[in-house]
DNA sequence: TTGTAGGCGTTATCAG
DNA sequence: CTGATAACGCCTACAA
């Protein structure tokens, strides 16, 4: 790799000029710039972004943390997350927690150490120390934090949504799929859900999983029916449940949406690929990704921020998991 | 940030002492050694990677280059290299590329630039002179390349296989879905489907697709009944496509397998909770992402390397978007 | 308008 | 066993 120095040489001035004319400032002869420019060509020459980093103490990093990528609703952040940075000149370090908090800090310190300018996050844990100990910008994505710059989707109302959907369509004994204890946005949707179960005084029960995993979706699902056999409505904690469950009513032979309706929450891409397609609510997860992006970009580049909790609105999507209805 | 001089300060001494513990090479007297472990803990000290990467040359960074991680299969890839990278203290920077020739070479630029060790990436040409003239070991995923570093599936065989098995299951007019033109492994499965049903003389008609993107799929799914109403047995481009005529299927008010079969690629990860489950050939996504990132460490650690082209083998799933028959 | 030199945080070499 | 110090590639005063 050609180095700075070696521009210099070829164009017959020194590194300081040449620097000049690779940030633009400062004053350069016209004829000695065309020079400089025309040796940067011939050599090939990219600045090298470590010795930037070193000097400057910050890169054109970013760190993203995202629990899981197999889970088909983080791709789509993932990917509205790096088309913004990728638009604006930053690149990303990318990394899996699995909700762990061990891994998480192992990611924050290989953030930091490679002086990473920004980071988004989904962890359960916003408060934690490795956080408010940053001294670089983060923002909360697909998790809420009050204090602190978050880009999230109002699952709690997601959760009202699909209740009330999932009544007025006539279920009369509601089972809502609890998600995992720590995964916060799971825990929203569902007490959103039982918020409204209980206003109405409707009939429901609950069933408690602890993942997100496809294997065990199946198990949960089998459970479902096992335990209430004569359930009619069921809220899943996302749509990969949603899609277990469905297939699960299938086996047993019951109809669907005749015999028990199904509501998801997600909308991932292949809800409506599913026969029959899925109800779901419906979260704009590659939209809240560049959303995320855009903030942070924001904050890096010293905007003064007006508004840094930014809430997406969610839709119920009708589809064919659910009965029409007159509305 | 603490730099390593404040932990010399500390500890009331040289930093090239800090840094033969940090190290752990040249002789440090056990006393000194624990005084400076001691300064390390109380600062919090870690290392800056990019001072690191500056003075060595290399960094612990890899390069990851996807077409795009919204496509269900490429997060399976993903997580595969992520963990086996991560475990290694490797860690990721990653780009989607959508099979752009363009973005590809943005982001090559900034692997090196960064100092990457390593590229792992799923491009369409390996022999641009974009990796060709990269000094750094590439290995390449889901693509074939004889003569470099690569990791992939064996297409050909799984379109024989699918060819072979949607005949042998009594389909007899048979549609191919050809995927995009400039996708290699896309080709390969179509190749593979072709050579089988020309060799047992069946009767079939090719579909020409120009993307994977999930709206179009549904275009191209329509499309596939509209032009070949009288078709019984869809080979489709994977799984993506395979659901999306699975639904138009149904949609038509054709029964799946009796009156059309039907065979996807990949055998996503959501495959199996599709209704009907679908039959599909399987590739081993999340593994060959591990290899890929053995065989590139392996590469960058310089152990001699006896076999770097790994082919994995595919396997026909059989669900029921197939019909039973005797073996 | 251009060049010199010091410093960003580490590592490795070479004296001591 | 330990400490100066040059060097990695780049940027920015400061001088010229």
């Amino acid at each position: 790799m050609a180095t700075i120095k070696d521009v210099a040489n070829q164009a017959g001035v020194s590194v300081a000029t040449v620097s000049r004319v690779l940030n633009g400032n400062g004053y350069v002869h016209e004829d000695t710039r065309s020079k400089v420019e025309q040796s940067i060509r011939e050599l090939n020459y990219t600045p090298n972004e470590v010795a930037r980093s070193l000097y400057k103490r910050k890169s054109k990093l970013i760190g993203l943390l995202l629990p899981d990528i197999m889970n088909p609703y983080f791709p789509q952040l993932a990917r509205g997350v790096e088309d913004e940075m990728q638009e604006n000149d930053y690149r990303l370090i990318f990394g899996n927690s699995d909700e762990s908090k061990k891994k998480e800090m192992e990611y924050i310190q290989t953030f930091v150490q490679n002086n990473v300018v920004g980071v988004i996050s989904s962890t359960n844990d916003p408060d934690a120390d490795m956080y408010t100990g940053l001294n670089i910008p983060v923002v909360f994505l697909d998790r809420t934090s009050s204090d602190r710059p978050s880009v999230y989707a109002d699952g709690r109302q997601g959760g009202r949504i699909a209740a009330e959907e999932i009544v007025r369509r006539g279920s009369k004994a509601v089972t809502v799929i609890q998600g995992p204890a720590d995964v916060r946005p799971a825990q929203e949707r569902f007490e959103g859900a039982v918020e409204v179960l209980e206003q109405q005084a409707a009939a429901y029960q609950v069933l408690k999983t602890t993942s997100f995993s496809l294997t065990d979706a199946e198990e949960f699902a089998q459970k479902v029916f096992s335990e209430y056999p004569d359930t009619d409505g069921i809220i899943a904690s996302n749509d990969i449940m949603a899609s277990a469950v469905v297939k699960e009513a299938f086996r047993l032979g019951k109809r669907v949406p005749e015999d028990v309706q199904i509501i998801g929450f997600d909308d991932i891409l292949l809800s409506r690929l599913l026969a029959p397609p899925l109800s779901t609510i419906h979260q704009p997860a590659y939209e809240m990704g560049r959303e995320a992006a855009r903030l942070l970009i924001g904050l890096i580049e010293g905007q003064r921020i007006e508004k840094s909790n930014i809430e997406f609105s969610v839709e119920f999507i009708e589809r064919q998991t659910t009965r029409k209805v007159e509305s």
